[in-house]
DNA sequence: AAGTGGTCTAGACCACTTG
DNA sequence: AAGTGGTCTAGACCACTTG
């Protein structure tokens, strides 16, 4: 049924040779020159085949070099217990406490900017439309790999004259220092789901466009219930893993 | 730059006229010939540009129909209150509560098993590997579109002459059953990732194949920290949203 | 019967990497 | 220089739907 084409007997081959471990992650496949041969196809069938493998992830492409089985680095975890104030008294943000669960080495590069709110940005933070916000635009990389996107939203109002407008917000990150500033925090509404990376996360993630992706919106609200800071985060899918408890 | 081939420029175009509404969700593309004929290209560069926007879930194909902008039915939220005792005690299980706060009509389909306990699953309800479980297969649908695939693992001891055993579980399904036989639940431990649609997943979601999927697995443990059931669940990305509220 | 998408062959050119 | 993947042209055949 899946091979009723040649292109898609071609990739079954190579998926099973992937699956049984005969070709492991990071090895290169046979180079279209030979596939051509072997199955006595014409290049575009080839390339028909590669790419049903590369929609399943299986496989990414380099330019002049080859065919490669993807790596599939160890999941991260985000534990639940990234969010609390443990952890944050600790020192460690909720990227870096991932990091020192999951064994790796956490990079991050920030660039911060203000700009006025638009009208998603605004109702999620109840403030009006052009108000001054502050945006953190994050990306972060594990062992050298980057993994996740990450823009912050802040209401201006909150951010002015406090280390949340520097690069390095100091230890326990952007939450800290918002309970620093009297705003003490009390719940996260996280929405997750998944749609394929454009081409720009793509890019960033060194993942192929199209790939799945999670995209997280968190926000924070402090004990008033008022919103203070809105987080959309994107993550390449196959590499993360989000953790929750729900209690009954 | 997105535009460095005719595919790509052809793909730039259509999304173009889709973004903008001018191409409107369900309304039919340029059939392939008209577009070879506008952009003077082979058919197979014209098939490219398709595959393109294919990917990125903005299109799909019908064989010897045409090419259609994807319907994008209304997000469908998972509350954060869709575990909860209270929604249990109104007789409504998870998918039908999520059915009442988003104003569709829920279908399921449901087959029940017994199998023995594979490695993964023993691990996950701690019980021995081939020991007994009963399994619980089931297709939801909203309105009819298959949204949701799940696979409910629970070691037989705890199902044995209960209504879980039977396709209709009874009011508040198989956690209300759980809790009649005094396994009182304490939490869900959830963890959340996407990856692309296996081509038997794509059938049963109507998606296409390699678009994201998001895959929860979902345990329930009782008061005693013991678990209870395992629920791996496939949701079609792009036609859920997946809320949770996590305390500071 | 006519039109549709999907896939294929055979051959070509290009950008890129170095097996 | 030789090999690689990526994309293209031009033409063909097939399964499927009916604009």
């Amino acid at each position: 049924m899946s091979d009723s084409t040649p292109s898609r007997r071609i990739a079954a081959d190579l998926r099973q040779a992937i699956r049984s471990g005969e070709y492991r992650p990071g090895h290169q496949l046979p180079s279209g020159s030979v596939l051509m041969a072997r199955y006595k196809v014409a290049r575009q069938t080839v390339q028909n085949a590669i790419d049903v493998l590369r929609l399943e992830g299986l496989v990414v492409g380099r330019q002049g070099a080859g065919w490669f089985v993807r790596e599939r680095p160890a999941v991260q975890r985000l534990a639940r217990s990234r969010l609390s104030r443990d952890e944050r008294s600790a020192g460690r943000g909720a990227f870096l406490s991932d990091a020192a669960d999951g064994g790796w080495t956490p990079t991050v590069q920030v660039t911060v900017r203000r700009e006025q709110a638009d009208e998603r940005t605004a109702t999620e933070l109840r403030i009006a439309q052009g108000d001054e916000i502050l945006v953190r635009d994050r990306v972060m990389s594990a062992d050298g790999h980057p993994v996740q996107l990450a823009t912050s939203r802040l209401p201006r109002s909150l951010t002015e004259d406090t280390p949340i407008e520097h690069s390095n917000t100091g230890p326990g990150g952007t939450y800290a220092r918002l309970e620093d500033a009297g705003h003490q925090l009390h719940h996260f509404i996280e929405r997750v789901t998944s749609r394929p990376a454009t081409e720009s996360e793509a890019t960033a993630l060194q993942i192929d466009p199209g790939n799945p992706v999670l995209a997280v919106t968190r926000t924070a609200y402090d004990t008033d219930g008022t919103p203070v800071e809105t987080n959309d985060m994107v993550l390449a899918g196959e590499r993360y893993e989000l953790v929750y408890e729900l209690p009954a």
